[in-house]
DNA sequence: ACTATCTTTGCAACATTGTTTCATTTGAAT
DNA sequence: ATTCAAATGAAACAATGTTGCAAAGATAGT
């Protein structure tokens, strides 16, 4: 699907700063930090659109946000299989190395039962450790 | 245990800082923000100092860092039971009404099953949503 | 095509969180 | 008491995220 058919699909506008972060995450192989992004997007980039983009398309569940560590906010399209944004809840390596992220989407994210009163939202699951590359140097 | 007592037994010092970290947690129903520490630490408090802190206590394992969103840290103090530092690895709840984090100890982070050539560290389980008493508001 | 309207953007300023460096103070062992 | 390593405090910095507001761009109605 193309960056143009997503945003149609979700009804929101077409805008240069939107199209180039979705071809940019399109095309990355890993989630992608702020700084990756920034430096791609070059002279598009402006921080506050940044963020504000980020805010549209993750809500409209184009992209999601994982936050690995405090200190390490990576971003990922979501898979949008068979026309509708269809992304199960995987779990989320973290490479304490070389601080890649990794989505891990053979490992779903079991269900918990929470105490009662209590209301299921979300879940997030981050594995960390060293990935294959940082293991064999 | 104390707070003189949990130090002595990893072999740190005692400081006027440390002690009142570890007063500060045991007392505490919840995880705390550094905000909250920040407050009733008042005049013993520096933000340079709380950081190493934060880092000595938590790589001693005194204490753990809860990261429920990348603007969300709290502090907890682990359980030190029958004289040694025992604390299975368990999920977190995140409200996101009260923005208050709760340790879900009943419920045990399952063993992941990582691509060949990872090597496994850590988890975290985030659970977000909304707590029993914000639910009944 | 023209205007009114709503959305998105860019900029400036600000807030928060975390780190580094370095001089000084403190803890605790002798 | 002396000593020495460890811990602290202060200043400066860096990164990340937010808010307010004015300008620019897109959309729809006439």
């Amino acid at each position: 699907m193309t960056a143009l058919e997503i945003l149609k699909q979700h009804e929101i506008k077409k805008t240069p700063a939107r199209m180039s972060m979705i071809y940019l995450l399109q095309s990355a192989k890993y989630p992608m930090s702020e700084y990756e992004i920034k430096e791609q997007m070059a002279d598009l980039y402006d921080r506050v659109t940044f963020y504000r983009n980020v805010q549209t398309l993750s809500t409209a569940g184009i992209i999601h946000k994982i936050v690995a560590d405090n200190t390490t906010v990576r971003y990922a399209l979501n898979c949008c299989e068979h026309g509708h944004n269809h992304t199960a809840e995987h779990a989320h390596f973290f490479c304490e190395t070389c601080k890649n992220v990794v989505c891990l989407n053979q490992l779903k994210i079991p269900a918990y039962d929470l105490p009662s009163g209590y209301k299921f939202a979300d879940c997030d699951v981050i594995i960390k450790g060293t990935c294959e590359k940082c293991n064999h140097e």
